[in-house]
RNA sequence: GCGGGAGUAGCUCAGUUGGUAGAGCGUCAGCCUUCCAAGCUGAAUGUCGCCGGUUCGAACCCGGUCUCCCGCUCCA
């Protein structure tokens, strides 16, 4: 366990360090759990990002892209059922210092009050036996009527109490009913409060006109409200799917684990259309593909598992994570889940429009099913940083760090090195840097004897170093070193665009999939 | 939000009983070098997280506060 919080404190300072994340704001003390992508990262990000995109859209014709504003109608949200969702009243036990949910303490409240009156009945059910009529003994006895009235009226204040938003009153309530930790019996509590996870804004100048929005807690809702939109538009023909990459935004209680889990942040996701009864093949296959991806990056099969969840969301009838080996254990990387027609049913209940798609090939209109895929972005930088940082031992017994990045994802493709910095290796080296940089983002580097400027390159990130000697200038080669391996070939320098294009392109690394 | 730990240079960290800050690595300029860090010369960088108190004097003692890390809790 030390151990696994000591290579995670190596992976933060390394991000500090070689400009790939800093911790937001941090002049002014920081901003908990935000943090910025620096020169590095945001390159690092946006290649995780594309190489996301590729597989999606560019691989799949009947997959398209979407780029939905992060502000709202706002309908959206109860139809999605965040409003409700996302605004629990909790409340803490200020000795055993425990976090409750006050409806859900009441809901257990009650519900034990149901099982007294329960009990009563089956007891009178064994005693009477057949001539037991269970509707006039709910209704005359006057225990169990009086249990299922206690319930009914508990159920019916909180019920009121929170939608009129009195959380004073449900306070009350569990003071009034007696309710005590279920851990400890303490009841001793604080007050109850309201703690909604997404982030309210307004929209308009002036305050009295201004509209209540949220900053989206999840994009896929821009998806399925452009769903009729995109399908109309684009011909689209079920199944098809619409990918998406963008940022949203959840208020959490507790944010930690560095990038892990922020309060800003980027999801890469799609949603799948099919045909209602073939979201179970879908979703199998999409459970596959999305594995495969991650497994292309080369990381290491065994950082990865399926997690299947047994406790479903209210939309889904399947759930899926696929999980990563951080240096805090395996946690979820990417979901995959089927999640019905609860949402575009949702959204056509709350907008009155329809929101199907008519079949030509069973004549039949319906409202599609739908399978998520969805990627944190950042999770997935993590989840790639955090395995490719090593410490090497050498033959020599000297060691390195090296930043062993994905060739495809790494910032920087390719650093050049005059081998010293005269008799004119530089200048060639520089028609070199002019040369290459249409095409690949390298970096020119002559400080400092060559060894040290390979170490530097390691610890960046940066999968090829090419130098130039004094031989170069005769006969036009140069040597190409691995990241890797630290073994060099000597290539032509004619030759150096394709060698980096076959090692480096999105292309090479897409086609293995 | 609670409990525990921690905030000193870009990073990792020293700083002895309070006497106005150091190291290693890194960075920069230069030297030397024809291929794998830790060679030579020189340099920059800190209001010791912030505010207040005690003191002749605070990185160090006291109070408050902020931030980060770990645990609990929460988690579509």
């Amino acid at each position: 366990m030390a151990k696994q919080e000591d290579t995670f404190k190596k992976v933060i300072s390394h991000a500090k360090e070689y400009g790939y994340i800093f911790g937001s704001s941090e002049i002014y003390d920081g901003l908990s759990a935000v943090y910025d992508y620096g020169q590095n990262g945001a390159e690092l990000k946006k290649n995780i990002r594309e190489y996301w995109w590729k597989s999606m859209v560019q691989m799949h014709q009947n997959i398209v892209g979407l780029d939905a504003s992060i502000f709202m109608h706002p309908t959206t949200w109860k139809a999605s059922g965040h409003v409700d969702a996302f605004n629990d009243p909790l409340i803490d036990n200020k000795d055993s210092k425990k976090r409750y949910r006050a409806d859900v303490l009441i809901e257990d409240y009650a519900e034990k009050i149901l099982q007294k009156a329960n009990k009563e009945i089956a007891k009178a059910k064994k005693r009477f036996g057949d001539a037991f009529n269970e509707e006039e003994f709910i209704t005359t006895n006057p225990r169990v009527v009086k249990y299922l009235a206690e319930n009914k009226a508990i159920l019916a204040r909180m019920g009121k109490s929170l939608e009129n938003e009195d959380l004073a009153d449900v306070k009350a309530q569990i003071e009034e009913l007696g309710i005590a930790d279920p851990d400890t019996g303490s009841k001793n509590w604080t007050d109850v409060r309201q703690f909604n996870l997404m982030f309210g804004t307004k929209l308009g100048a002036s305050a009295e006109t201004a509209t209540d929005l949220y900053l989206r807690p999840e994009t896929a809702q821009g998806i399925f409200v452009n769903f009729l939109n995109v399908q109309k538009t684009g011909r689209m023909k079920v199944p098809f799917g619409i990918a998406q990459t963008g940022k949203a935004f959840r208020n959490e209680i507790v944010a930690r684990q560095f990038i892990f889990r922020m309060r800003e942040f980027e999801q890469m996701e799609m949603q799948f259309f099919v045909r209602p009864g073939e979201e179970m093949k879908s979703y199998e296959y999409w459970k596959e593909t999305r594995l495969k991806w991650h497994l292309s990056l080369g990381l290491g099969e065994e950082n990865y598992r399926f997690h299947d969840h047994d406790k479903l969301a209210h939309y889904a009838n399947a759930a899926a994570d696929i999980e990563f080996n951080f240096p805090f254990g395996f946690k979820e990387l990417e979901g995959i889940h089927s999640r019905t027609d609860f949402d575009l049913k949702a959204h056509e209940e709350f907008s009155g429009k329809k929101l199907r798609y008519f079949d030509n090939e069973i004549n039949e209109s319906y409202t599609p099913y739908v399978v998520e895929t969805s990627v944190g972005l950042d999770r997935m930088f993590l989840a790639v940083f955090s395995k490719s940082l090593k410490e090497e031992t050498l033959e020599d017994g000297s060691s390195r760090v090296v930043l062993k990045l994905p060739a495809v994802l790494a910032p920087t493709k390719a650093a050049i090195f005059p081998l010293v910095k005269k008799d004119g290796l530089p200048e060639l080296a520089k028609e070199i840097v002019s040369d290459l940089k249409f095409d690949f983002n390298v970096l020119y580097d002559e400080k400092d004897a060559v060894g040290k400027r390979y170490r530097r390159q390691d610890a960046n990130g940066t999968p090829f170093c090419i130098t130039i000697d004094h031989e170069s200038l005769e006969t036009k080669t140069v040597t190409i070193r691995d990241r890797d391996t630290m073994e060099q070939q000597r290539v032509a320098i004619a030759d150096l665009k394709q060698i980096l294009e076959e090692k480096t392109s999105f292309k090479s690394w897409l086609a293995k999939l």
